[in-house]
DNA sequence: CGAAAATGTATGAGACGGCTACAAATCAAG
DNA sequence: CTTGATTTGTAGCCGTCTCATACATTTTCG
């Protein structure tokens, strides 16, 4: 599993910790190493050897081999001296950063809408697009409506792909079968992976939706160069992406479900049968019922945007709604960080839209939640990124796996 | 950091992964190697070096060696031809096992007891002692006190330990000086991990009480061989440790609070400030209060042996009370479950005592808790080692460090 | 112009696992 | 009892990789 050699011919695969059993080759030290280096430069933006050597610990001499070896084989290539140096005396530095090696294609599945983009190594978006699905039955025809939208999108472009990301909702198998989703329910038996590496000609990295915002946001995104955070994707339902130690949580045995975590023990039902789910009291089914009890206009379609609209021109009952959704959106996130320590929480989906006036709210009733003992209190942001998120976290699966770096 | 080299002098460890940073170098490699190997022992229980070249996936001649360095260091040594090797056919295999390089001691620290022991290295307990502490005002007093049982129980041992493990209640930093504890308020400040090390010339590994119960059942309990595990303990408050893909989950900023997470959000006033905590529902504090509601007997003293005798006999209201309990211990499990996908949780504490009756109606809530679409559940089993887990959590701290493992 | 400082490289040494062949020990069949 | 099959552990050689050290190169500062 080196972090260079290309195997010809589409495949699939399934992002995930390699197996930790067995032993440490002298060889593995060398593609581990490769691959270090190239996640310090992700995470540092541009360095010489030498300041990879400090990063590192290691001689300038040894930088020099792994470099060397990653130049040959183009992945990285030197800037202009001066580049992000700050030295002023000495020799200058050569800083090293990756070269171009070809477009990522980024496949985000959601219900009923697939998108669809093309994104370079360094993050920058040069084609994005949402295609509606028509309502299908079963996974093959989803499969079906999935591959012809991608083929539309993508069928333009000239370059071809040296990888494609694709994030979905659902829990996979080794081998890229996928086992069970909560969110599409005609996903799981789909042939979706294979079906795109057929169609595109290349790899398919396939990672789960959540975790793949949360590595869009490592390698692109604020948390760059961050070893614990935690990517939440809040609309519908709920979905966490969780970095600790610099590894992404993956559960041995299911999905990773903390939409449904139970927060009011004996609450409302949520419609995965069980009650009081974070899901039932933070998603936007809970915004829509909510908006009705109080009375807002067209509840039935009320989005984070509308409703701080609406708080925004002086309306009372939908600033109360507001206040509310923040309070409930602050469980969850506690929750979290009192079990797991996660410092820093990235905030996803339409939530975003309501802005940084609902982003206090939201900090304070997490600061009133927190136990005070603790002493500390998360970090929560939103994404920057809006719209591109998705596909940047697409590309970052297939950009992860194609260097071969662990995460 | 060598597996096996024991520096001289007594100091203080923290247990906690390794800086991830930087490079492998090949002499990493060996000591990896060596570590994994004798993990895989530890996992398997006594392996010939054709039994680990296959489970690891090398070459007998690799294992060789790296078994030759472990056995000239005293690491390991052979047992017996035949012991343990199912083989008929062929050369007999010599398994290896480890040598007994002395006792490890075993120190855990509760609210106003300290228990204490010495355990082999290969998990047989030879002394343990629970020491009832005075009521202390500061951390110094409590230090004294501390350092003064061990000493009344250690005194007599003729043998030197070859390291001690500490477990107790509290996050602490790298250099083991102790920031947080929400169970010994006096606790934050002391210096009691140096002050053993000195008090016994060893070093004194320090851990995590919930984390030392993980380490104690994944090297000597139910979890031997088991990478994805939660040990709980729940009696006064609520504690776990988490083995996630191999590794205990140590959160990086705070202590890890599993009992106070939300499961009922504007439930009870918990003693940590906040509403709703899962330790408002399932700790003795709730059983206590209760009882006291059902009118049970002394129900400012019920524990579950308590309650569960009661309900034998024929009580209606204990019978509710204990249904009650394991609905309520069930919720934080599956939320648990929900988030992090554990398939094996093992409980410990006063818990315990309820026995398997009780077990089968926990299980059953949490059956009837967790979400259906994921068609799992996790497995629910109970300390089997009842007062020595401990103790031997405290040895398991000790004898990671001691081996090198990464755990 | 020369010293100082910093970067990158060349060279040899040491550590370590992989590979292959081989000796050793046991059982089963004749 | 002998022979072959089977399995275990080992010896020797090789390739890979980092480390330590010295050195050439390029810039700044006095």
């Amino acid at each position: 599993m080196t972090a260079t050699a290309p195997r010809p011919g589409p495949r699939v695969v399934a992002l995930g910790p390699r197996p930790e059993t067995g032993l440490l080759s002298t060889t593995a030290v060398g593609s581990t190493n490769r691959a270090r280096v190239l996640q310090a430069l992700a995470d540092h933006g541009p360095l010489s050897r030498a300041d990879l050597a400090r990063h590192s610990g290691v001689t300038r001499a040894s930088i020099g081999g792994v470099a060397a070896g990653l130049l040959t084989e183009g992945v990285l290539h030197e800037l202009e001296s001066g580049t992000g140096g700050s030295r002023r005396i000495g020799k200058p530095s050569r800083p090293l950063w990756f070269a171009d090696r070809g477009p990522l294609g980024a496949v985000v599945l959601q219900p009923g809408v697939v998108e669809v983009g093309v994104v370079a190594s360094d993050g920058r978006v040069s084609v994005r697009e949402s295609v509606a699905l028509p309502p299908v039955r079963s996974a093959a025809e989803l499969d079906a409506a999935a591959v012809d939208a991608v083929r539309t999108v993508l069928g333009p472009t000239r370059q071809p792909l040296i990888a494609v990301g694709l994030a979905l909702p659902g829990f996979f198998g080794p081998d890229g079968e996928i086992l069970v989703s909560t969110t599409i329910d005609t996903l799981p038996g789909s042939r979706l992976p294979a079906l795109l590496a057929a169609a595109t000609g290349t790899t398919v990295v396939l990672e789960d939706d959540a975790r793949a915002l949360a590595l869009g946001q490592r390698w692109f995104g604020q948390a760059r160069g961050v070893r614990d955070f935690a990517a939440l994707q809040i609309g519908a339902g709920i979905g966490a992406g969780i970095m600790l130690d610099g590894r992404l949580l993956r559960g041995p045995l299911v999905a990773s479900e903390v939409g449904h975590m139970t927060v009011d023990h004996d609450g409302e039902l949520c419609r995965c049968g069980q009650r009081g789910c974070w899901e039932t009291l933070a998603s936007s089914r809970w915004l829509h019922r909510r908006s009705e009890q109080a009375g807002l206009p067209e509840p039935e379609t009320m989005t984070p945007r509308r409703l701080t609209e609406l708080a925004d021109t002086g309306d009372p009952a939908a600033a109360e709604v507001l206040d509310d959704y923040a309070g409930h959106v602050a469980l969850g996130i506690v929750n979290l960080f009192h079990v797991l320590s996660i410092p820093l929480f990235i905030l996803h989906g339409p939530i975003v839209e309501a802005g940084p006036r609902f982003l206090d709210r939201l900090r304070e009733h997490v600061a009133a939640r927190t136990m005070s003992a603790l002493n500390a209190l998360p970090t929560i942001t939103m994404d920057e990124n809006a719209t591109r998120s998705g596909v940047l976290g697409a590309a970052a699966a297939a950009i992860t796996h194609q260097l071969g770096v662990s995460l």
